[in-house]
DNA sequence: TGGGCCGGGTTGATACATCAACCTGAAAAC
DNA sequence: GTTTTCAGGTTGATGTATCAACCCGGCCCA
């Protein structure tokens, strides 16, 4: 043993990193699931098809928006589906069809949406503050560009 | 619509934290897989009992650390004993089995901290930079402080 | 001493995530 | 015009997370 004992400083700020984003992650959720009746899947699916117009739009454009694999989208949808939140609908190329949201998912994300902000604000945005809340946003989007850097180097060896 | 587009400063800030955050972590989880053949869950699990001398605690004593659900600790123990990273060993009160680190786990572990470890830094500690980290950190401990608190209140409703 | 209580653990069912294998039909190649 | 290719979607299998139901052995009390 030995290493375990020996945490520096820095190791020690990543725990509370790793312990906050794991109770702000958590409880968010189970304030959607209790009160909503919606998984943080359904909830990220909902929100990226009312950014759509017309409320429909092909799979493939969820995928992006959210940038999960193909087959997790698929089956996430096949249970919205079964829920009556969205519903696949044929689109002139019939390998690709879109999905639509329903009344019941328009319904669901419309309440869903404010309380979840709400409580966005009261967790995050309002204990930091407008400084310190884009430092941290600084500092977030410094760590994603490093990772994408990082991605990078892994792919062109 | 018209929530969807009418984002404010503060709430693209959030996604910036939520888009980091997910991206760290399964860039982590990916390369913890990848590299170690273990899952978060796994990894969290055997460092919780690299902090006992013995290699060996109380179930209850990993629950407690892990924050996890007696179930989920459970299950997760299952597939790790099949695994052969730990084992359940009788204590002296029968109802309560111990969890003992297996000579596998322990190699497993200590392959994969430093490993784990130097990633963080890479991706994260030293990209801040000390100052900048330590106020990240501050950031989450008050984040944890509000949510500490909002869950008080809503458990004395 | 022999019930019944009770806290912690396990089990089962369901939802979600990930990987690999497969399907499908439009468009390219011939 | 037939064959090939291929991007994108679905399906199945396995691992993981969560909830509810249950189990079990020490403890209290009569």
């Amino acid at each position: 043993m030995g290493w375990e004992q020996e945490l520096g400083e820095a190791d020690r700020m990543w725990r509370t990193y790793i312990e906050m984003a794991k109770h702000l992650g958590s409880h968010l959720q189970q304030h959607l699931q209790r009160e909503c009746d919606l998984s943080a899947a359904d909830f990220e699916v909902l929100v990226r098809l009312t950014e759509s117009e017309r409320r429909e739009m092909p799979v493939a454009e969820v995928a992006a928006a959210t940038q999960w694999e193909k087959s997790r989208l698929s089956h996430q949808l096949t249970r919205m589906a079964q829920r009556g939140l969205v519903e696949r609908v044929d689109s002139d190329d019939r390998r690709y069809p879109d999905v639509r949201l329903t009344d019941k998912g328009y319904a669901a994300i419309n309440k869903a949406v404010p309380e979840h902000t709400e409580m966005v604000h009261a967790l995050f945005v309002d204990v930091l503050g407008p400084e310190r809340l884009a430092g941290f946003a600084q500092a977030c989007a410094d760590v994603l560009r490093a990772l994408d850097e990082h991605r990078e180097r892994d792919c062109s060896l």
